[in-house]
RNA sequence: GGGGCGUUAGCUCAAUUGGUUAGAGCAUCGGAUUGUCGAUCCGAAGGUUGUGGGUUCGAGUCCCAUACGCCUCGCCA
């Protein structure tokens, strides 16, 4: 065995027409023995007589010498003609190299195959980047190119991670009673959420199919219909605009236990996530994760999702200035707005410029200002705003923050949202700043008790926080008709540093409960029946208890990598503005197929052509 | 839909306040070279500075528009 991860493992054997090894599997233990091989020329080094060629493929690199003395003219012609990414098959004898020419670099390192016959089997033109893990090709290149881009070592052992990952996912899914089942790609629209992708209908002019955002509907009706535990590794696709962790097409572990409860899909997801990270990057998750609610979140990060891999925690000091001199303070908080703050800890000796860049930061969210002290070693504060403070209402600020000499307090006066918003930011680029968010760290933590609806100012009526098929706390259905706002949902985020990874929730499953709360998100009766009846006809006919989760499987690995892009263990993924920069797509379609599906597009709105 | 940054040789980058013929490394091509492993040495070729317009005696550099890429706010149950 290597220590080469990609190696192939010993029960499979690689041998075929072209190759009896592969080009990271030969080691000292080979020596004498015959072999073929088969590989891209990932380096040539061609001394005139020796000709030493770095023979590539998805399991390591091994050096092929030819020796003009012991391979033939033709054989040492072809290897003067190789270049770059030339396709070779190689015939020779593995031999231990010259002592002191080993390279420690290569598993393979200790030997090297004496060519025997070097036969191009395919010519390469100089491909626009170099095939290795240096390349620092734009991303628009590499993905123009994806195809050479996965051929470099790095993405290539990504993809390879990212089947292994799937591989234990089914596996411990399997073993835990659930059934991969496929659901339709082609769906049905449902209101509420993300934009869907459409696909018109040939034989229903006017009519269109939806791409599933999720299999939400369809896994509920599989617990309906019995199947008791169900998941599939399912592709999702939301047309809403795209970000580093956002792309049009994405890929979720979809689960459904019936009978379950909260705790139950924890613990599943739990020994998932182990078995996952385990696969991937052979790191032991500590398991349980850590819980709070989402309102503690808020109160003591800001955010819903909080990076618990440090502590800056925020708190409100509103009571404490309410009545200060500092006018600023005053008036968020007579305004109905609150002031909170956070101890920058050791950032006492920041300059006026970092301080900037963390008010730029706050701006981003809409903080107009963010006020500071600075702790002197005396105890005392420092700064523009210090004068407005008298030294017992410093003493108490400090403390609320739990600041010590040598920290920077940091203050964010606004309504709520802004202060949470800007001061969550603030503590972010602070984790990153000052070294606390570490890669390779991971901080699990399980946020619960959201609230069921969040108010949508735009069409003035309740909007589902999640999903309008999430179930109302048991102990909050009374407030259902009386103050919505107050009622907590039975969902749940899985927050693995500051990333949302997981999403779910206890299903509802009275068919009575569920029109209750399609009306209280305003849908007419005739659109409940319309979008959703064959649903709550399914709820009717007796349905277990139900909850669920859906892990991203390309938010899961980018995480584990510490890759702030999903783009980058993806196959074939598409550029921030939904292209598919290797095939074009979206593109146009003959006047013939627009015609057979009745769709004609106005001359003045046609994109223009695209080179 | 809004804001920001970027676009110079095949690739990654440089080019003083606007000033001579736009440079370097790698890759490519030719030559030399029998123990290299990001080989080395000698030589060559390679450019409509994303595109369109403007200011100027003069624009890679300044201005406007536009395309593309990335980051971001909104959006994403």
């Amino acid at each position: 065995m290597t220590s080469n991860p990609q190696a192939s493992t010993p029960h499979q054997s690689l041998e075929t027409l072209y190759r009896s090894h592969s080009c990271g599997a030969l080691t000292a233990a080979d020596v004498g023995a015959t072999v073929k091989l088969a590989g891209w020329a990932a380096n040539r080094r061609d001394f005139g007589g020796l000709i030493f060629i770095d023979l590539r493929d998805r399991y390591g690199i091994t050096q092929v010498v030819v020796d003009p003395q012991r391979a033939s003219k033709e054989t040492h012609a072809a290897a003067e003609s190789v270049r770059m990414e030339f396709v070779l098959g190689v015939t020779g004898k593995v031999q231990r190299r010259l002592a002191g020419k080993e390279n420690p670099n290569l598993p393979t390192g200790q030997i090297e195959v004496i060519a025997e016959k070097v036969e191009v089997l395919s010519v390469a033109q100089t491909p626009p980047f170099e095939i290795t893990d240096r390349c620092k090709a734009n991303e628009d290149l590499r993905l123009k190119y994806r195809y050479l881009d996965l051929r470099r070592p790095e993405m290539n052992a990504r993809m390879v991670m990212r089947h292994r990952v799937a591989l234990a996912v089914r596996d411990y899914l399997s073993a835990q009673g659930f059934v991969e089942i496929e659901t339709p790609i082609l769906a049905k629209s449902t209101p509420e959420g993300a934009r869907d992708y459409l696909v018109p209908s040939r034989l229903y002019h006017g009519k269109f199919y939806a791409l599933p955002q999720s299999p939400q509907l369809f896994k509920q009706l599989l617990m309906v219909a019995g199947f008791d535990r169900y998941f599939q590794i399912a592709k999702c696709m939301r047309d809403e605009d795209l970000r580093g962790n956002r792309q049009p097409e994405f890929t979720q572990i979809d689960l459904e236990m019936s009978y379950a409860g909260q705790e139950d899909v924890f613990r599943v997801t739990e020994g998932m996530m182990a078995a996952a990270f385990k696969a991937g990057i052979n790191y032991d998750l500590k398991v349980p994760f850590a819980r709070l609610t989402y309102k503690e979140c808020m109160d003591r990060f800001g955010s819903d999702k909080p990076d618990l891999r440090f502590g800056l925690e925020l708190r409100e000091v509103s009571d404490l200035v309410k009545d200060a001199e500092f006018k600023v303070f005053r008036e968020a908080v007579a305004k109905g707005g609150i002031v909170k703050g956070l101890a920058a800890t050791g950032a006492g000796a920041y300059s006026r410029k970092q301080i900037d860049d963390l008010t730029a930061a706050a701006a981003v969210f809409g903080a107009r200002g963010l006020a500071w002290l600075k702790l002197e070693a005396d105890g005392k504060a420092s700064g523009p705003i210090a004068k407005f403070f008298a030294a017992d209402l410093t003493a108490r600020l400090v403390e609320r923050l739990g600041g010590k000499p040598g920290d920077l307090l940091l203050f964010v006066a606004d309504s709520a949202k802004v202060a949470n918003n800007s001061l969550s930011a603030v503590r972010s680029k602070l984790g990153a700043d000052l070294g606390l968010a570490k890669d390779g760290e991971f901080a699990c933590l399980w946020v619960t008790d959201f609230p069921l609806f969040a108010w949508d100012e735009e069409e003035k009526r309740w909007a589902s926080e999640h999903h309008p098929f999430t179930a109302p706390n048991w102990d909050d259905l009374q407030h259902l008709d009386t103050d919505p706002a107050k009622v907590r949902s039975q969902s749940y985020d899985l927050v693995i540093n500051d990333w949302e990874m997981a999403s779910g929730s206890v299903r509802i499953h009275d068919s009575r409960l569920q029109k209750k709360i399609f009306e209280i998100l305003k849908l007419s009766e005739d659109e409940i029946q319309k979008r959703f009846g064959f649903f709550t006809e399914a709820l009717s006919y007796g349905t277990p208890p139900h909850a669920g989760i859906a892990p991203g499987l390309d938010r899961l690995l980018a995480r584990m990598l510490s890759l702030s892009s999903i783009a980058e263990i993806m196959a074939f993924p598409k550029t921030q503005r939904a292209i598919d920069a290797m095939t074009g797509a979206p593109g146009d379609v003959s006047e013939r197929q627009l015609k057979e599906l009745g769709i004609v597009i106005p001359e003045e709105e046609q994109a223009p052509e695209k080179k």
